[in-house]
DNA sequence: ATGAAAGCGCTAACAT
DNA sequence: ATGTTAGCGCTTTCAT
């Protein structure tokens, strides 16, 4: 067995020691009357079977007779035996549990996407581990749980700042999976089919007679980003449209929306294509406040709740959120998840009002280029 | 020891073996090239000591001389060894992980709070595992993992719908704390000073010349919109204010915000009282829609990231993350939890444009009565 | 202060 | 099909 470990994982010792140091390890001691839990083996003495009998009735597909099955998880059920779970993540050596990596709730899309995310991974028995990083700080040290715990698989949410070695390192001997984050060939990734939905958008607009687009880009050097964004001006150009002019605050955030619509409105585009719905929020609002909401259409991406507010009523794609959780299970709970590594699924373009208005140019609503 | 549990765990077996049945076992099994760690063993044969002086080293406080332990400390970081949490889990019996109960994150409040409990959480050392219910099903069956796990702590968030015998199962022989749920006086439980927020809001409307108050709730039965309820009217009452009407869709949503404020419409009050503020999102929608918004004003509950859009701009009721974190941090890790059970933490009143318009009533600003 | 030894509650290989 | 046995990697007495 080779013993060099090749990345230096500055943090263990010292972490583990501030941890305990700071009082966790009281966190259970007290609490005397916490009567232990039945074990196997006290079930098994107490019906007069092995242990090993005990530990079968549990396990599928395990040679044990039905009827003795049946009588010992009878008996289980009465006396209140459940199997500790740590104990057999020490002889297994897996857990059952999932590591979730996010750094960033603040858009409205992810609670959404984890939401259905941690209930679907529940449903077919794994649990979720969270892990909230704060970019700043150590990010091994806030991820080491996800190797001192064992956990059996890692799922990355979002343009969480990862970078390769400390990518690597937390998901070195156990399955990974990026969501909605592009970039990592090796990895594998499900995401929804940013390049279809940004082409499905441009195709709306161009029907409902708009020529002159202006662009709000969230993160430009991200994957994702850059995915949407050049999408975007191919389709552009082979409808023969214009782009009237392109912005990043270099974050997905309301106020990048407002200041990146205000930037936009001057050149009069006749609609602004926004990088994810919570730029074209922004955007707007900070349009009506310009006055021209009525006169410049919006588009945004992700279908969060709030584009459905009649305040607001943005033509958006939808992210097929059920899709990416199936899909994501299924990778994580199939034996051998085959060779693809990129699953882009289709989302699905939502329209409101905020394409329903008259377009500036009154362009004729002409067909389709081939 | 009592052997009798007194709850009747209808979970257990039956759950263990479905998702078994569903091929989660799989999920490691492959990969045999997933070297197994350094173990403290190994470790201890490399540099010549015992396998307990290993232990010693990561264990604050054990009596070890210094030069061995950071001798040992350093070969391990060299060999990358980590202590193995599920080892010790096994002996210790306590895992550092705290059981996080969440049923509902469609109201935009929590994310913003799950994120810094994650993060407070994991200063301390502790790893925070999800648990997502859906209100249907089976609660006790999607909450197993809290007790085969031997969760250290259970933290039940927001109106979870648990009934008293499942909530007893689930923080049996553990610490457990409610977060934003009132009711129950046995359990620790921190919130926001509902009664404080509410009667601040009230006294804000008087200042502001309102005097004709709507209430839309959420939902009424609850032991905080209960709090905030009788709060709101008592002050109410106090200050010789009107009470015009009240509503509520026994929901916190947008939607139940829209009907709550078109149905108090008709009563010509100066303001309304939004439970929350995401019903109250909903009702200046409504209201703007109706062409009432510059003759009533809002205010709302939690200071959600929408209540500072410029499009809504909501007075409301800041409630304290940061403390709520800090404090729930506290109750979790500190040795004796002392006899308080509830802790009400201050919030912040925050007033914006929803409360700055004329009132209609165009009366005096008189001063607060005494 | 250090080492040796006995488990923690389970799984899995080996018997029968 | 069932029982017996040997660990999984650590913590914790108990010696020294």
């Amino acid at each position: 067995m080779c013993l060099c470990n090749w990345f230096s994982p500055c943090v263990s010792a010292n972490y583990w020691n501030i941890a305990a140091a700071r009082g966790i390890g009281k966190l259970r001691k007290q609490n005397p009357k916490a009567s232990k839990p039945v074990t196997s083996r006290q079930l098994a003495a107490l019906i007069g079977v092995s242990q090993s009998a005990v530990s079968r009735a549990f396990t599928p597909g395990s040679s044990i007779a039905a009827p003795l099955r049946d009588r010992i998880l009878q008996s289980a059920r009465e006396i209140g035996y459940q199997p500790n779970a740590i104990a057999s993540m020490l002889t297994t050596r897996r857990t059952n549990i999932v590591g979730l990596v996010v750094s960033d709730m603040s858009n409205p899309f992810y609670p959404a996407l984890l939401e259905q995310l941690t209930q679907g991974l529940q449903r077919v028995g794994l649990q979720t581990l969270m892990f909230n990083i704060t970019p700043g700080a150590n990010i091994e040290e806030q991820l080491v749980a996800i190797r001192t715990y064992n956990v059996d698989a890692v799922v990355i949410i979002s343009a969480t700042v990862l970078n390769d070695r400390t990518l690597a390192w937390a998901t070195e001997g156990r399955r990974a999976l990026l969501l909605n984050r592009l970039g990592h060939d090796d990895i594998m990734t499900v995401c929804c089919d940013n390049t279809a939905g940004a082409r499905c958008l441009v195709d709306h607009l161009y029907e409902t007679g708009r020529r002159r687009i202006g662009y709000v880009a969230g993160l430009t050097k991200s994957a994702i980003g850059m995915t949407r964004y050049s999408a975007f001006t191919s389709r552009l150009a082979e409808l023969g449209m214009r782009l009237t002019g392109t912005t990043s605050q270099e974050i997905y955030s309301y106020d990048a929306g407002w200041a990146g619509a205000l930037e936009l409105i001057p050149q009069k585009p006749d609609a602004i294509f926004f990088a994810s719905d919570i730029l074209a929020l922004g955007g707007l609002d900070a349009m009506k406040q310009a006055g021209v909401a009525r006169e410049i259409a919006a588009v945004g991406f992700d279908d969060i709740p709030m584009s459905g507010w009649p305040g607001y009523s943005l033509t958006t794609y939808r992210q097929p959120i059920e899709k990416i959780v199936d899909k994501t299970v299924e990778l994580l709970t199939v034996a051998e998840p085959g060779p693809t590594r990129l699953h882009a699924l289709p989302g699905e373009l939502v329209v409101r009002a905020s394409t329903a208005i008259e377009p500036r140019s009154a362009a004729a609503l002409l067909p389709l280029a081939p």
